[in-house]
DNA sequence: AACCCTCTGGACCAATCGGTCTAATGCTTT
DNA sequence: AAAGCATTAGACCGATTGGTCCAGAGGGTT
């Protein structure tokens, strides 16, 4: 795991984070949040005046993050985009493997059952877009023939297995995504 | 929608069903959810004595019967394996349209965010696997080459088009699976 | 030293949480 | 009619919720 960082800020941030991943934003109490950050309350609402939405904001961003990167540098040293696939799919297993294996996606936990709810879907909205382009820029630029297409496809099949890896408790789920992946069979639908 | 049942408990398990899949199983307060079953609190602890629990259980059993028979449905009338997938895709492209559009899949939101996390995981996994047998049972019968791959690969697929769905507020992703679901490319993985 | 501003620490709050308990209300069986 | 059981109705409870507020600690700058 990530070592604890000193700043208030980011520790409130990731421990948000990977709460909120566990039992979902409304699963989460601050009280336990603050106790796990070993932060005071105080803090929270300087670094967040909005409080508990804009930390969950905050905190799906920087899961976000996460997983642009380990998406990159599963295509940045791949050979073809079918080497990247599998790559990241066997880094998402392991990622399945490491953590508790009864958690959501980062994103979906966090801000898909929230209050208000208009501002956290647009957000998870953008964010799960950040991925799909992400995916989409490398099968461009391995000359995949429908890029759109396949990027669209990956994201589906990725949360997809992910959930079915979880009702599982099996990682291979994840692992053998690569070989369910339509690699002939992608065309534009209507 | 189905027309409000008089039975106090059927009522109970259907307004629960329907609030828990908008708001997850936290986002949901009994007193909402009574309010909203128009049923005095006396009742809920009559009918589920281990209280929200209990009742998160029946709900969720209840939206899997949903589910199952919807997919029997799809099969039943179908002429092969693949003209069953398309129905079935446009069928839940309709519920899409039909519920609002920011709901989870019913035994994710009920289920995957609990806090006694044993037996609801148990359970979870229980309902998602009728699923998937059912399944694979039309599968078998329409003599699919590899009927176990071919469900798997259908709930994984349908489980990240809706999610790719809601995030993009349209139904026509879920409408598009069909011809996103590897016909050709199936076989085993190790 | 005096000042300023960021940040921390935690007491305190009304509202809501899930849950318990008991009285009253039926409906059925004798 | 009387008894008995299933169900309803809602007052009430302690615990916890997210949020507010302010006193003061800490570190720079002058």
């Amino acid at each position: 795991m990530t070592s604890r960082p000193p700043n208030t800020k980011d520790r409130l941030i990731q421990t948000a984070a990977q709460l909120f991943q566990r039992s979902g934003y409304n699963g989460v109490g601050l009280a336990e949040l603050l106790a796990e950050a070993r932060t005071p309350k105080g803090s929270l609402y300087h670094h967040f005046p909005k409080g508990k939405p804009d930390l969950a904001i905050a905190a799906a961003s920087w899961a976000s993050d996460g997983m642009l990167t380990m998406i990159a540098a599963a295509f940045d040293d791949a050979t073809d985009f079918r080497d990247g696939v599998t790559t990241l799919c066997h880094k998402i297993a392991k990622l399945f493997d490491t953590s508790a294996q009864w958690e959501t996606c980062p994103i979906s936990a966090t801000l898909f059952e929230s209050p208000c709810n208009g501002e956290f879907r647009d957000h998870a909205d953008r964010l799960y877009e950040s991925w799909i382009a992400e995916v989409r820029g490398h099968a461009q630029r391995f000359g995949v023939p429908d890029p759109d297409i396949t990027a669209d496809s990956l994201f589906i099949v990725m949360q997809g297995g992910w959930q079915l890896a979880r009702a599982r408790r099996d990682s291979n789920v994840l692992r053998g995504l690569p070989t369910l992946f339509p690699w002939g069979a992608i065309r534009h639908h209507d």
